[in-house]
DNA sequence: TAGGCTTGCCTAGAGGTCCTAGGCAAATCA
DNA sequence: TGATTTGCCTAGGACCTCTAGGCAAGCCTA
């Protein structure tokens, strides 16, 4: 019998494309020992337990989408990189909504520590940078900004917007210029 | 042998207490028949399925939440409204943070035609009555609103903010006075 | 290249959740 | 009081999670 070749990176790139396909609460260890061709139980060598791979997923997540922003925001400073930033940030959204949804984990504290939530709070610090705040106002405008756009992309997949007739894009675009419009002129405390 | 006297108001209410004691992921057709002390296969004539539970503890948990924001914006306007409806709004997702979790919930288009999800956005539209915002832009500010608010307490309650010392409560203080401010100056399209 | 060791996937099986089918008895109604 | 409806039951199948223990493939060493 030919070994199969698991390993858990494998796994959990497995489990992150399964998860974009059949939505993030479908993912289980059975789908996807059965994706394998192999038992479920085989997988218990590579991964802790079913929340173990979630976490996994979770953390490949959160790297992937700060490498996205990374890149977004290369080279542009001001508006260009408030744009592109959110851009990138809406597109990983759209692109991968099970990939998307394993980024809301709530994480303990441990494995936050282990690097790509921080990326994430650095990549937005640096989109303000233009906009010259100092602190504590950057912490507020970092926290602010991402929640507008957390908030943005997780109503609009939910499908919050759809009751109104008014284009989700046309929105979109009108809430980044109100961002850029907020960050350029933050209110004094 | 007496009856337990469910009913499918009565299996919400308590499936709504049960989210928020131990998380809207946890509540099981199982662990609500433990409850009421029946086995789970009873509930089934009151219920069609879990998912159609989860469905019936979204709908309780938006009407909920929108009587609270219509109590708070009561006899207010302007940013004393915003700032009442804003601080029930993050009230509500920290003292049921299940039945908030609920909320997230996507819900197909029928039943959001029964009602909670619209009454939202007309509150959402008479904080804003205040800064005589016209269509398109008031849609686009509910919407901006909504996103931010619902990120903030979302991130919030994930832990997003713990990573870094400045208190959430002064940034959440920061965050309404930036609403405020860019609510009153929206910018021109 | 032969023996031993590690490792990967296996079978077996227990326990939990979801849900359907069909039955009996309590509550309600004629 | 007898007939009907309703509520909760038992039985059981399907799926998921996870543990224990086994066997053989692939690696290391001599």
């Amino acid at each position: 019998m030919a070994r199969a070749g698991l390993s858990a990176d494998r796994l959990t790139e497995a489990a992150a494309d399964l998860a974009d396909e059949v939505g993030f609460e479908n993912v289980t260890v059975s789908a996807l020992a059965r994706h394998f061709g192999v038992k479920d139980a085989s997988l218990y060598s590579h991964i802790r337990n079913a929340q173990d791979l979630r976490v996994r997923l979770a953390v490949l997540a959160l790297s992937e989408l700060a490498d996205q922003a990374a890149a977004a925001i290369a080279g542009r400073s001001g508006k260009d990189a408030l744009v592109a930033f959110a851009g990138a940030y809406r597109r990983y959204a759209h692109e991968h909504p099970g990939r998307y949804t394993a980024t809301q984990m709530a994480l303990d504290p441990d494995t936050v520590a282990t690097g790509p939530s921080e990326r994430h709070a650095d990549l937005t610090r640096a989109v303000l940078r233009g906009y010259r705040l100092w602190e504590p106002d950057e912490t507020d405008a970092v926290r602010f900004l991402h929640s507008t756009l957390h908030g943005y992309v997780t109503l609009e997949r939910a499908g919050a917007f759809h009751s109104h007739p008014r284009g989700v894009e046309a929105s979109w675009l009108r809430a980044l210029d109100a961002l850029d419009s907020l960050l350029s002129d933050w209110p004094a405390g």
